[in-house]
DNA sequence: TATGAATGAGCATTCATTCAT
DNA sequence: AATGAATGAATGCTCATTCAT
């Protein structure tokens, strides 16, 4: 529909687009009352329109929830991809992925929850993409936790299906139960997941991996 | 509404009672649907009454819900107080009990789906409640924990907020990733989670742990 | 949806069941506006029940269209169907059928020209089903008169793919005009149709036909 | 709203006025999916400005589809003039008037469907002007039809009434069926329409007609 | 126990139209 | 001449819920 390009007036920068408000209101909304609950007109109340206006931004409420998605999968892989270009060993890149990746959900809490709790609403083609990418991702994750176990970091014994599943689902959930304003900052809780991961990946007591890697920085 | 009781007739088990049936079928139908985009009209073809006709056995579409949920508990707290009653160290005593739960989540998986996926919709007090009690869950099994810290089994510098929250997210979200027909069985699923969530927290290697339980029994 | 089972109430054939309140009201308003103008509302209205109420006897908007055309189909092709199985010559069935299609339009008006001029408004496969029947229909009276053809009743000059189509929107035509407080009975009307239509086939003057007819009667 | 007179450029005609362009891609809108199903969004892309932009043009929907009606009425009562003009029989000047007019219909087939098909969506005054105009053009038509039963090339015993809307139906739905990219030419389209109507008004053989019309040419 | 009918509020979506720029 | 944004009313449709029988 109508295109949105900013006027770019340098100097101007306080009136954000009306799309991203729509969509930032949107994600609002999603998140406080869930996508199904959620109503257009909560929205457009929201931005301050009717809510037959927002069908000047938008092609249908699925696609507000796409673009949340998307977006969210657009920066979730970006961190990934910064992770894995890392000169580092399998291990410690694993363990600066998962920090990096919970200290950005952490930030984006909002957006984090709805895509990991809203994403079954999408339906067709966007489902299938959808979850396709979820696996996908999945699999970088445990190849990047094989690469682990053949370097010897990681337990043969350990069975990395189960252990990338058991990972994601938990450095997941960090955005369900994080208020902001309260208990450390986001990047405590994100080392001590960081932290917790590699100790349940290599097996190690988390003392003597905090020392060794203080020896070798 | 009127009561539901069942009529005790005795040698007439075969029968189940309408109300589980109504039951059995919301808990299919949420699971496939999702609560929200689950309507009456569907549980009702299911059942196979007419809509209206629900409403002899329940008060509401929540109460559906509420049933579910209820029975997800009950089941789950005995799970939990079988194993904190048991006559060993703090540490064994968690591994036991993730076994158990995982093996029980597996056999209920639609239940339990939807236990997690969809409490968010409930409303007022059932609301309130049911945060109450996933926040006395968690305790319970924070408190565990920290048994098993006070008795050595689990390094003092876990943080054990962090941690309980770690476990419970990655054992509670195996209902949303298996399928009872392929892979390993639930048995053998659980017993990995066992494992997994023992590392995570003693920092002991698989494999020095297998050993000396095998010597231990 | 419901199953509209008419309760046989001998002596009580007053009241008339909703399932065909609805439809005939919609045939109605369909008239009165067109499909496109015509609003569930209206129809609603018309028959005295909130416009939710209606889905309780129709699956949608097309639906009600789809009955009203089925209906016509029906009647339409039983009424072709007895002119064929005369033992009459062929441009004697064409003349009878001629005119008791027209005499059964004038009776059902409405439907007739809803019928007409609102069957592009169906979609998918319910456009194709009929377009293929109208086409279907075109042929079989096409072949009708190439019976009369053949057997030389009709000119061989006379080109029949263009004969069918002027006398069918000749006669489809008729209930866009008719209206049943004034002019001739309807009688009277599907006769004249009936002659003009046997006269542009054969190119008999009407006067020498009518005194063939009374002749052999 | 502003003044839509064309800036009578000299020597700049190749540019086809913007006005002209709009009521174009309406006509053809319109033909493709109705005049109601239309959109005025559908002509604006079609066009290739903003729909708010149309109104530069027109002053509302309805306003498109009054000027495709005007137009056809224009070069309709334009053929028929001319016809009526001619110095020759009765019988002769309506076949020659049917061929001219059907010929006219081929060569602009969505517009004249859309005349057909679409005037109902008309309102107020410009519908009642147009059902006045639809009469006397019939009228006009039966008044030639007198005229030449009175000369006596049509038989007394046929009623004009139903005579006319019998011929003005069948011609009128030729913009139906025709696809201009198979079958017979326009022209013979054209000559076989005329040709049925006047056997059907004479009720002479074709055979004899042709046969006489080359003698006295 | 269950049915069949109806309610009424809400929802996503469409669209002709307006208007300041 | 045209844009881009917004309006506001309407539309088809869904659904939990009620209730007389």
């Amino acid at each position: 529909m109508g295109a949105q390009r900013e006027r770019a007036r340098p100097g101007h920068s306080k009136k954000v687009s009306r799309q991203a408000q729509v969509t930032q209101a949107a994600c609002e909304i999603f998140w406080e009352k869930g996508y199904r609950a959620a109503s257009l007109q909560d929205i457009a109340d929201r931005v301050g329109v009717l809510k037959g206006s927002l069908y000047y931004y938008i092609e249908s409420k699925e696609d507000l929830l796409w673009r949340i998605i998307e977006d969210v999968h657009v920066q979730a892989i970006e961190i990934l991809d910064q992770a894995l270009a890392l000169d580092a060993s399998p291990i410690e890149r694993i363990r600066i992925h998962i920090e990096r990746h919970v200290e950005w959900y952490l930030s984006n809490v909002k957006a984090a929850t709805v895509f990991f709790r809203e994403w079954r609403n999408l339906a067709g083609e966007r489902l299938s993409t959808e979850k396709d990418r979820r696996r996908g991702y999945e699999l970088v994750i445990r190849d990047l936790m094989a690469a682990a176990q053949e370097a010897g970091e990681v337990s043969s014994e350990l069975d990395l299906r189960y252990a990338t599943r058991y990972v994601l689902a938990a450095v997941n959930a960090v955005p369900d139960w994080y208020r902001s304003n309260r208990g450390d900052s986001a990047a405590q809780i994100a080392e001590n997941y960081a932290e917790m991961t590699v100790g349940l990946l290599t097996g190690t007591p988390m003392r003597s991996r905090r020392a060794s890697r203080r020896k070798a920085s």
